[in-house]
Formats: structure tokens, C-alpha cells, sequence
DNA sequence: ATGACCAGGTTGCTTTTTTAACCGAGTAAC
DNA sequence: GTTACTCGGTTAAAAAAGCAACCTGGTCAT
């Protein structure tokens, strides 16, 4: 019922990490085209073929931790208890983000995290890359949604305003503001922005 | 003119310390045979086939650190700087070992030393091994000292005494005594044998 | 413009490691 | 006395990693 946590499992989770780790200090000591994919190989004691077969580009390096939550809004939608609405979940697992403090959610002071975010949207090459795993998650969220253009406009909507939420907790945390301060009103923004989607 | 440090050379030796490493260290806390190579690969987080690529047997999991030693007497003979005879060679290069408190010489208070010793000699079949290994050293040491039966018997008789001597040492720091303290007489005890040889 | 780099990726080929299965000897249970 | 462990050690096949060499596309001197 769960992973099988063989030898090789273990040591190939554990490359996997450390190569990420590893290239996303060096980005954000360095800047994201500062840092060359030999760099991270040696970081992390690694060839670089090796490094190709665990992400198969550059950006990927950077936007693994996006990646692991690729199709989560289709998984919420399709592990919803019965009786609720996929909106109503979508809603309130956007809230539990919050709660956490979930770097997805935007609303994360840590200075890793702002940094972080802050390689990501103002290196072009990663925004574009984004955009694309976003894509990928919208289709995903519609499957999850049902059939018709119905299903992929709301998915579309939903991501969007989750976006949107993001960026504006995102901005207020780059304003100087900490993340336990701005949560009430990211809390109602999220509340009023859901509420307007039924 | 030096080692190739590639990946591959630096992992592997990373793998053999860790393997040796942990086996050591579970033999010093459980005993020898309290302890099975499945426990030590586990240990080591390796397989149990790899264990055995890396070592041939339980016993040299141990003895490795001897092994390294392999061969020395042989090595500082043939190294010699020219003027200088064999015997005075081996004199010299066992009393810098006791200088530098080497364990080889027996005379290192180390608790984790004092335990090695312990072990391998209270524990049959390491004791046996440990003879394997200092035939191949004395054959080594013989031809490089020559090819006649003397040069035979002067290795034989060299090696005998580097072991009463260090067996000696490890009597007394064994009866509680420090390293620093036995050392002047340690160093009286291997010039008299070593000049009794001549 | 040409040639020499450096970048992100890829391609074979070899070496290393994991895995599961096995062998042979000892040993405890029943 | 058979059964069923465990332990040290081995085997064969398959996965993973290393290495060197390559491809493509840019950038920079000369």
C-alpha cells in the first residue's frame, strides 16, 4: 500500500534532493544563469549526465518544488468526501496552505522562500517554464472536473484566482510586511475570492 | 605521477571508509560475532554483495586497518636512502611510529584503540586471520631484503620482535598506564632489541 | 568570417550497485 | 531425524552512475 523503501529508493531519493538542494543555493547565491550546470554536478558530487536523468532541463532545477505539487488541485478535487463541492475543497485546502504558511500560498517570510520566489519571477526563463507546469495542472484540475468546456473554464478560474492570491500575499511579504501579520486578510481575500467563484 | 581523483575513485573510497567505519564500530559495541554482515551492510547502507566487493571476508572488515600496513616493512627496506643498512632502516621507522604514538606500535591510549586491540585479540579467528597477514608481510620484507635463507631469518626475527615490542607496549597501557608516560621506556626497549639484531 | 570557447543537453560504453535467489554449514525445535 | 532457522559467502541479471566524446547554438577575438 505504500512506496517501497528499498536501498535503491532511499539513495535515489536522496541524489535527487541534493542536487536540488545544491543547485538552488548556488541560484540564489549566484543568480540562476551565473551558475552552470557543471557547478551543480560538482555541488553535488554528481556527472552531469547524471543530473540530466533526474530533471531533464536547467529550469526543472529550479521548479522541482512546483513540480511537487503538480496535480495537486485535480487530487484534491478527486479525494473530496462526498457531499462536498470541488470548489468548496479547492477552497478550504487553499486555506489549510495558508494556515501552514505553505510557500505555495505566497504567504512565507522566510528569507529563503522570498528569495526563492524572487529567482523564479524575474528570471524569464523560469516564468515562461512556469507557465507551462500551470498549463499541465489546469488540464489535470478539468479532467478531475468533469467534461465539457464547463469544467475547463472553472478550472481555469480557479487556478487563476489562486494565482492571483498568491502573488498579492507575495507582494505584501516583499513590501517588508511579515506573514503572520498579513494572514487575516489573506484569509478574507481567499474567502471572498472563492465565495465569487459559485 | 598521482592518484586520479575522478568521481568514481573519491566515492568509493567514501563507500569503504563507511563500511569499514561502521563495522568497527559495531564490533566495539556488540563483539564480533554478535554482530552479522547483514547488520553491517545495513549500517553501511549498501548491499550485502557489495559488502563482500569491498572486502573479502567478515574478518578483514576488521582487519583492514592492518592491512593498510601491508607490506611497510617491505616498502621502507626497499626505500632506504643509499649508505643506510635495512636493520637500521626498520629501527628508525619504528621509533618515529612510537613518536607519533602509531597503534601499530602498541603504544596509543586511545579508548577506542585500547578496544581494537582488545578485540582482535581476544577473538579467535581474527587472531588466526592476523597471522595470514603477517606471513605475506615477512615474505615481503625477505625479498626485499635479498634472496638467500638469511635474508629469510633476518625478516623473521625483525618481525618477531616489532610484534614482542608492541605487544609489550599494549601490556602496559592494558594495566592502565598513559601512552606519554611508557613512551621513554618503550623507546629503550626498541633500541636495545633493535641493536641485539645487528 | 573564422576559429576558439563555453553553454545546455545527448549518446555509447564501462563500471558499480542493487536485488533476489541460492549454497553449505551449523543449530535449535519438535 | 527432519524441518526450519540463521549466518557467511556467491551468482546472475538489471538498474544506475560515471566518463569521454559529441552536437547545437551563442559570444567573443582576431
Amino acid at each position: 500500500m505504500s512506496e517501497p523503501t528499498g536501498l535503491r529508493a532511499r539513495k535515489k531519493e536522496r541524489t535527487r534532493d541534493a542536487i536540488g538542494d545544491a543547485a538552488v543555493s548556488l541560484f540564489l547565491e549566484r543568480g540562476f544563469d551565473r551558475v552552470s550546470v557543471n557547478d551543480i554536478a560538482a555541488a553535488a558530487e554528481i556527472s552531469k549526465p547524471t543530473l540530466f536523468r533526474y530533471f531533464p532541463t536547467k529550469e526543472d532545477l529550479v521548479l522541482h518544488r512546483f513540480a511537487d505539487h503538480q496535480g495537486e488541485a485535480a487530487r484534491v478535487v478527486r479525494d473530496r468526501k462526498s457531499g462536498i463541492k470541488p470548489v468548496t475543497a479547492l477552497h478550504r485546502h487553499f486555506r489549510a496552505g495558508l494556515d501552514r504558511y505553505d510557500p505555495v500560498t505566497g504567504l512565507n517570510d522566510h528569507p529563503e522562500v522570498v528569495a526563492f520566489h524572487r529567482l523564479v519571477f524575474t528570471t524569464p526563463s523560469l516564468a515562461g517554464r512556469l507557465t507551462r507546469y500551470q498549463l499541465e495542472d489546469e488540464e489535470a484540475l478539468a479532467d478531475a472536473l468533469g467534461d465539457g468546456i464547463q469544467a475547463r473554464l472553472l478550472a481555469a478560474q480557479v487556478l487563476a484566482v489562486q494565482r492571483v492570491l498568491a502573488r498579492t500575499n507575495w507582494q505584501k511579504i516583499a513590501d517588508g510586511r511579515t506573514a503572520h501579520d498579513v494572514h487575516p486578510e489573506a484569509v478574507a481575500e481567499a474567502d471572498q475570492a472563492f465565495n465569487q467563484l459559485r
